[in-house]
DNA sequence: GGTGTGGAACTGGTCTGACCAATTGTCAAC
DNA sequence: GTTGACAATTGGTCAGACCAGTTCCACACC
């Protein structure tokens, strides 16, 4: 094994679990035999299984085995999360799905943040934006300004768990939204409206907010389904 | 140590953790200072700090230390869910921020379902009232029945990210839903208005459906008020 | 006094091997 | 066919060791 041994587990034994979900079998081999397989030592897979589980991915119980849980109902989105970071059978619907709930947790984000923003906020989001410009002028990829500024709009809404689910949803879509800043010309029109939106939550314009970012998101959504992943 | 050890280690981690939060100094400790303060192995600490980083909780780097991470900006959501989990230092306003979160993202879902719910998610729905009233007629507790209500109406959107991170919320606000079906009388208007959404769904009225469901939220967000941590 | 620099101590990452206690599966006895 | 006892298996925990960079401090040098 020459690369990063414990990404290499962890890939591996993530396609182990993918693999064991499509059959009857809901069990995994123990401990021990996975090491073996896998070429690591015991204490690595534990470690390993041991954020499968937090993740709820997996369910261990003492004396008897490892069992698969049901990844749809029971799963953390921070499964997806580490499927992306280490690069794991990603799938397209995936990205959709949180895509849409991008969507949906950022427009009520900006409702709420209409309300509640502070001038601290609305200096932060147009740090954001500056910073956003800058890289544009650089030529580097956009897409963890982006995430930036749309964090930042997210905070402003003053509850910091959509703020940590919305981290979670920018982490497991980066790999796309960087293939999507590397599009011409995407960058132009993100400053103006991000500009936009930045006046509307400025003059406490709830509706103003929210149709701006219906707007922003329509847009990108065309050019987003064309990108092969 | 006479209890669970493995819990006992992840409630003095997080507590640990919690109080170096307050301070200037974002470095903890070493793996071998930990285990000796804890009464625990280095392995147990490890396989602890391990899904603490999975959580985003820390960062752990190789030769130098562990270092605590901004918790509102990059923690994860689960990281909540262990500490509802291990009973840690729960917070009121996080109680508050989750049920805001529920409900934009179950308005939201309700919204989706009503286009796309099949068959299927209406008798799962229908099942899980059916077993509310069972439940109810023998005294049982109701909130997981409630929640299995809910997860089935959120099932019925077709978007497995929102039903994971639904999953999150309702985790990381169970021993507060406890509390609140121990209230006396919650449960007959909640059958009532179950029954309500279910036939919105079922003739893919949306904006009744939304209406139905916020309603249903503003009712109990009344008692949910005055329950005491 | 200020400035490098070498080396010791420290740190997280990994591995081996061992013991525990309850579960699970096997097989003999009835 | 049922039951009961024994042996193998399994996850949980621990001690101890080695590795390879990082950190930091004392010491020599300017």
């Amino acid at each position: 094994m020459t690369g990063d041994s414990r990404q290499d587990l962890v890939k591996a034994l993530l396609a182990h679990v993918d693999r064991a979900r499509e059959t009857p079998a809901i069990r995994l081999p123990g401990e021990r035999d996975l090491a073996t397989t896998y070429g690591a030592s015991r204490t690595a897979v534990r470690e390993v299984l041991g954020v499968f589980e937090a993740l709820r991915l997996i369910e261990r119980r003492p004396r008897s085995g490892i069992y698969i849980r049901d990844q749809d109902t029971d799963a953390s989105i921070d499964a997806l999360v580490l499927r992306e970071t280490f690069a794991v059978s990603r799938s397209a619907d995936a990205y959709e799905q949180a895509q849409e709930a991008r969507v949906i947790l950022e427009v009520e984000a900006a409702r709420l943040a209409a309300e509640r923003r502070t001038a601290r906020d609305l200096n932060l989001m147009q740090a954001a934006i500056d910073a956003f410009r800058i890289s544009a002028n650089e030529g580097r990829n956009l897409a963890d300004d982006d995430e930036a500024f749309h964090l930042a709009l997210i905070s402003a809404a003053k509850n910091p768990v959509l703020s940590r689910i919305a981290k979670s949803l920018y982490l497991m879509t980066r790999s796309i939204r960087v293939a999507y800043f590397d599009i011409p010309g995407t960058s132009k029109g993100s400053i103006a409206e991000h500009e936009q939106i930045l006046t509307a939550l400025k003059s406490k314009d709830s509706a103003r907010s929210v149709n701006l970012l219906r707007g922003h998101y329509r847009r990108s959504s065309a050019l987003w389904r064309k990108i092969k992943i």
